[in-house]
DNA sequence: ATGTGTGAATCGCTTCACAGCT
DNA sequence: AGCTGTGAAGCGATTCACACAT
């Protein structure tokens, strides 16, 4: 009892899930959705519905975070989506660096959905010489050796690593030397990072692979 | 006891866990690195120790599908790896379509992971009349209205869905009707499919959220 | 009456610990 | 002696079920 902030938002919660992190960015987006179809209230039933999961799932979620519903109502969308940007930090805006200018950083500039939530681009590095000062869409293609400086100067917030698998961990080390704590790597390589620092690993082969012992093994069921 | 293939490689597992197929991927890829360093045998205490695992964890992934090690030797690193292949069905060859020729789908197009790992990618798909015909890459962009017939004459076992989140669930629709039972979803909408459909999300901006949420709760954790 | 918030029960994955090969 | 393979224990996440608020 007695929050030193407000009834409804717990100001620490204990370790949340990733699972959990996950599910909260799923709702978020259901919940913008909602919005723009003109929807107020929302359960949990509805919500947990919407997604595929329980109910009970959708109110623990929430409740690791606060108390976000009215009992008997439901939640009101539009609250619960600024609660939800709040705990996942999407109320603020976020500077973003690609590290690599090849098929996967290239691609990256223009995907609308980083801009339309916070996650600006700011700068691509390469190594390549035959890369560096070039322009490739909005952005002209950096010298990786001055990431240091760059990083800096823009106040770089998360790196987004898009080099070769061979490469991934000696630009992984250089890019916790600047002090960013957070990376989402491309390459198909596990990195190596001091605790603290954050990793989300991108790997669309390993989802394919994912996909191909589903089949197999369906396949191997209904031969035996 | 009495296995009706052999002593070595169970016939079918029960329900093994999607983290589990996620880590088998990973081994494969450092066992074909150990393999190219000159590396013959390798022990589970190894193998946790690179890809940041316990021993325990590495040997009870293995025994969800048969035996493959030998006590007090190790695991020889070219049988291993070729075990996995065969449970993941990297010892096949899978035809892959994209559905959507944005940026994704395009940066798709000649990612080398693919090739190199038996993923084939066969044909792209747009409903845009100003780029069906055209070539992009290696592919000609062919007409979604042509979807089923082209499926079944390429026997298509996987689609990419690479389309703006308003034309996911439509695109899915039709890639289960066509009877394809594997879809890597990269637009960033859950998917409605039957029961009997693997899905897998890719979406980077859900991943750049996690670690939105991770650097924002380190920090309130330090402000309190 | 309705739907949240949450302890308690359950489930499933990870780790322990050791018997059993080599 | 060394290292695998695996039941049993431990632990974290999900689900149940119901008291409570509106």
């Amino acid at each position: 009892m007695g929050n030193n902030r407000s009834d409804k938002t717990k100001q620490s919660p204990g370790k949340v899930s990733l699972s959990t992190v996950r599910r909260l960015s799923k709702y978020y987006r259901t919940l913008a959705d909602l919005i723009k179809d003109g929807v107020e209230y929302v359960s949990s039933d509805e919500l947990a519905r919407i997604e595929g999961l329980t109910s009970a799932q959708v109110r623990k979620d929430f409740s690791f975070f606060g108390n976000f519903g009215k009992r008997g109502l439901g939640y009101t969308t539009l609250d619960l989506k600024q609660n939800i940007a709040e705990i996942l930090g999407l109320d603020r805006q976020w500077n973003v660096a690609i590290i690599g200018a090849g098929n996967i950083g290239t691609a990256l500039i223009d995907y609308k959905e980083f801009a339309a939530h916070g996650f600006h681009l700011k700068m691509i590095f390469d190594n390549d010489p035959s890369k560096i000062g070039k322009k490739i869409k909005s952005l002209y293609v950096k010298d990786i050796e001055t990431m240091s400086e760059e990083f800096e100067k823009e106040k770089i917030d998360i790196a987004i690593l898009a080099v070769p698998a061979e490469a991934a961990q000696q630009a992984a080390d250089r890019i916790v030397k600047t002090g960013v704590k957070a990376i989402l790597n491309f390459a198909p390589r596990s990195l190596n990072v001091p605790e603290g620092t954050a990793v989300r690993q991108e790997n669309t082969a390993m989802e394919l692979e994912a996909l191909s012992y589903f089949i197999t093994s369906k396949q191997k069921q209904e031969a035996s």
